[in-house]
DNA sequence: AAGTGGTCTAGACCACATT
DNA sequence: ATGTGGTCTAGACCACTTT
């Protein structure tokens, strides 16, 4: 009775999806994999791994392999139109809304040439100084998103926008300030394999794609003035974009 | 001098980044890894396996292993909506891909009663009849999204919306000529690891997130007349979204 | 026919967590 | 001290692709 690792797996997905197993709850373990299916223990490993790298587990090394939970953070992008005109449809994923304490961490600020990217998103020469603002945002403890903003340097020496705190209304009210308001924006995203770098910067589990962002702030004349990458735990986040015809 | 499956996937990854094997480039097979590194077959595979589910790179069993490329669609939600889009004639899908081939194939559609989420989304009672549309998109002859709206059936019953064909404009002209006609959209989404029928239905290969989106439509006295769920393969797309503060 | 990736067994050692 | 996942070796068979 030869079982494949791919066969056990689909047996525990399917208790798992039957409610048998719930979310946090403790998979049967390897040696208990071996006894019951007969097979060696690399196969009961590789059974393991395939659901950890479909994301529906993770391994506690020296405990034990957990099915996974999802309680992802809603990031609506533009919320002003939704309050309003969006109050009839519900949400398809039952993620709280009510917001959860979110901190900001590790905000580095320097001055640097703008890579070729930003420089073309930008709309300045290249090679042109830019400030580069990095940050790591923390919900529950856990990094959930890695950011890095880049705005022309020659715009926002002089601003609060080069000091980590940029106080009341952050880096858009300092922008107002100086007469460059951002009014439009665009997002453009991907949704990919983290690298193992990107995998450790936001503590992430096998089976946890990261989605990558990178949004334009424009000014009412169309000047771009700010181009901010954001690296996303795929796992961690419901996004929502609305928008009109 | 042991040398583990991760290292070796290190060096592979290093050698790939520095341009040493190009996208679609045949990398080192498990016999040439064994005997270079002096490993066992098994971690040489492991080591392979590593770059594949990181998504940098697949396998044609019987051929090799080689370096992923990366050509997605250009996806811009809020231009393929336009009202001048969907209102000329123009299908909402023909906005995008520009030069790219794209069919639309495995057309299905049925009345049914409504999912718990789906009745929750378009704002109706639980079970109340729907009328669901479900069809696959192909891009150069390859599956890239999946797709199945959800229509209340009382409003769409005697339209052309329950033709396989939906004519011109498709269904949002539809939609329009019975006096509902979409305005507001709103789109949320999230990435993940396919389930392993979704990979199939999607011709993943394995590293290869994808993005579930749900779109509700809204008339402009908000009620909701379509919601849509995509399944993208991640890989083979970017979106894009436009918004103003 | 030869080469490739895919998977399995059986046994081994390690680091870590729990008891 | 025991149990857990993580990883490795060495050898085997299979299905498939390429020559």
């Amino acid at each position: 009775m030869p079982e494949t690792a791919r066969q056990i797996a689909d047996d525990l997905r399917a208790r798992i999806s039957s409610g048998e197993f719930r979310p946090g709850a403790r998979l049967p373990g390897e040696p208990k994999l071996v006894q019951q299916y007969g097979v060696a223990k690399m196969t009961a490993s590789n059974a393991l791994k395939l659901l950890i790298t479909e994301g529906l587990a993770y391994s506690h090394p020296g405990s034990g392999t957990y099915v996974r939970e999802f309680q992802p953070i809603h990031r609506a992008a533009n919320k002003r139109l939704s309050a309003a005109q969006w109050s009839s449809g519900q949400s398809v994923w039952a993620a709280d809304t009510a917001d959860r304490s979110v901190e900001v961490r590790d905000i580095e600020v320097y001055e640097t040439e703008a890579p070729r990217w930003a420089a073309k998103g930008l709309n300045l020469a290249e090679q042109a100084p830019v400030i580069v603002r990095s940050r790591r945002f923390f919900v529950d403890g856990k990094p959930v998103q890695q950011a890095t903003s880049y705005l022309p340097a020659d715009l926002v020496r002089e601003t609060q926008i080069v000091q980590p705190d940029t106080g009341p209304g952050g880096v858009y009210a300092r922008l107002a300030e100086i007469g460059a308001a951002p009014e439009n924006f665009t997002e453009e995203l991907r949704a990919r394999m983290p690298s193992s770098e990107e995998s450790e910067q936001l503590a992430l589990t096998a089976g946890t794609p990261v989605v990558e962002i990178y949004r334009t702030a424009l000014t009412s004349d169309h000047r771009p003035v700010e181009l901010n990458r954001m690296l996303l735990n795929a796992g961690a986040y419901v996004l929502q974009y609305d928008f009109t015809s």
